[in-house]
DNA sequence: TTGTAAGCGTTATCAC
DNA sequence: GTGATAACGCTTACAA
């Protein structure tokens, strides 16, 4: 690495004392005269203060943690966009954990250690652990993800959502209705809190609820095993790609029900045919994260904030009459 | 936050000098005696160093600025995770630039200020200025993407691919065939270098080269041109998605060519019929990328390298005889 | 093996 | 308005 200038080679090239250059740098009082000596030396040298001494000196930085579950999830890149949207000054330091909770509590520990100056968690799921890290820490944090009690966070309406898609179904008059939902104990929001307006409306509608997975071949093989029992003239899944794994279950089984998915993802408008979905926008969420972030940085006496997204329902090809 | 323990805590509680708690913490040499000791402190008091007064002292630290063009892609979260994979005790700074070059020049100068201790990027393509930045600062660098001469770099095989399906189309015997490739300037590797063998086995058979883009509504609207004016039984894209768009458009254009994409997408298994293409693993890309950074790192002699990842075509339902 | 002391590049305090 | 000087937490000669 060549050898950066420092504020030292600064002071001595302008013959004053570096405390001068520095309150210079950071707009303290200096007569005019030093004021354009250095205005020419600075950018002559390409001085750059070395963000180490800075953050030693200051004992904290402008780096901000980001702990996402994966990054293959157009979701995620969306609010990692959001976040980058509305940053000035701040560096994120995204760390993908995979969705596995050992990796998540070993990045937390890490960014701790690194002193980053705050934590963004897009989160599906805090254990317990990881709860007990992050409260204990001083750190101000903010999750995603979770209607999690004692932290900041930003959600979406997810009972909203059900109660949405829920008002819509009945529109569809179905007569036997495949739900796809996850493990709630996985991840609440969406096993739980999105289908309980859905289930209010199916109150006098068939429907058979099959727990199965986010990833496509697990939805698949579970879609598949249901339509082989029985017949289904609409599906709802509890997520897009649930959806497309249901969808190539049905192609190969030569049925053709109609389909609801949740999320904004790459599939709803490349599958044949588009399909209707709820989408919530993780550009503003992450935008909000932001804003929220700051909010609780700047404020040490703020009390636990609450942020809620609403999202809505797109209506495509998959739900329309045949 | 909190006030973190500092080594000098640990030296006064532990009745030494710090300058031994530092050698212990380093593996120098320490009795056994003092080994014990510390080692129930540090334990006890959680110490862990400061690593903003670590890269201080030590000119150096361990993260290394990753510039990715795009995060809403499977190629780059793949690569992505290769890194991550073979990671121990590095940190990467992951700045997506949006495929901007403007962004992407900022990124590598405010990188450059953050002392990162190298430079790995995920290209499309390096604009001149961003070569010259990158050529004068002494940083380790290892890109990937583009031949670029000068540049340490892993890159796809592209020939050797075009060369691969030009072989199997031959097999297929197409009557006339559309490529939708995209504008070379722009992408060197994926507009030229995957189509000569193609060109090249199409020798003899009619076919009609469009120029069209990587997103999907451009895609998309290319195809319904050409399709629209001519019948081909047989379509080849520079990458999965644009073959989606091409799927989309035979579907409302009510054709059914042949397909065959480019790329390790979410598409190749969840459009109907699933694609058949020709696939890198970007997961191995990824980690040849830091395979190849450490050894740039750790070598400053190194002259430069160029490395060079196979891939292979996986022929699926899309080019079923019919 | 251990301790002393200097120094990494900054910022902040306090005389001048 | 300016300049010594100390301090942030750590590593490393060098001396003991």
């Amino acid at each position: 690495m060549n050898k950066k200038v420092t504020i030292n080679d600064i002071a001595l090239i302008a013959n004053v004392a570096k405390s001068t250059v520095s309150r210079y740098l950071n707009g303290g009082s200096v007569s005019a005269h030093t004021r354009n000596k250095l205005d020419g030396i600075v950018k002559k040298y390409n001085y750059t203060p070395n963000t180490f001494a800075q953050s030693l000196k200051q004992q904290t930085n402008h780096t901000i943690g980001v702990i996402v579950p994966r990054l293959d999830s157009i979701a995620q890149s969306d609010m990692l966009r959001g976040l980058d949207e509305l940053n000035i000054d701040d560096t994120f330091l995204i760390i993908n954990v995979y969705q596995d909770a050992a990796r998540e509590l070993a990045a937390i520990e890490k960014l701790q250690s690194q002193n980053v100056s705050g934590l963004i968690i897009l989160t599906a799921n805090l254990t317990e652990e990881i709860r007990t890290v992050l409260q204990a820490s001083k750190l101000p944090t903010v999750i995603q993800g979770q209607d999690e009690q004692g932290f900041n966070r930003v959600i979406m309406n997810d009972i909203q959502a059900g109660n949405i898609v829920g008002d819509y179904l009945k529109k569809l008059a179905p007569k036997n209705v495949l739900l796809l939902t996850v493990d709630p104990t996985l991840d609440y929001a969406v096993g739980h809190d999105r289908f309980v307006g859905i289930k209010s409306a199916l109150n006098d509608i068939p429907y058979k609820e099959v727990i199965t997975d986010f990833k496509l071949d697990i939805a698949k093989a579970s879609a598949y095993q249901a339509m082989a029992a029985e017949n289904f003239d609409l599906v709802i899944g509890a997520s897009d790609r649930i959806v497309v794994g249901a969808m190539q279950s049905a192609f190969s089984l030569h049925q053709n029900p109609r389909y609801i998915g949740f999320g904004q993802s790459y599939f709803s408008e490349t599958v044949t045919p588009n399909l209707t979905s709820f989408e919530f926008s993780f550009f503003e969420a992450g935008k909000a994260l932001y804003r929220l972030f700051r909010k609780v940085r700047d404020n040490e006496s703020l009390p636990i904030q609450r942020v809620v997204i609403a999202g809505e329902l797109t209506i495509r090809d998959s739900t329309s009459m045949r």
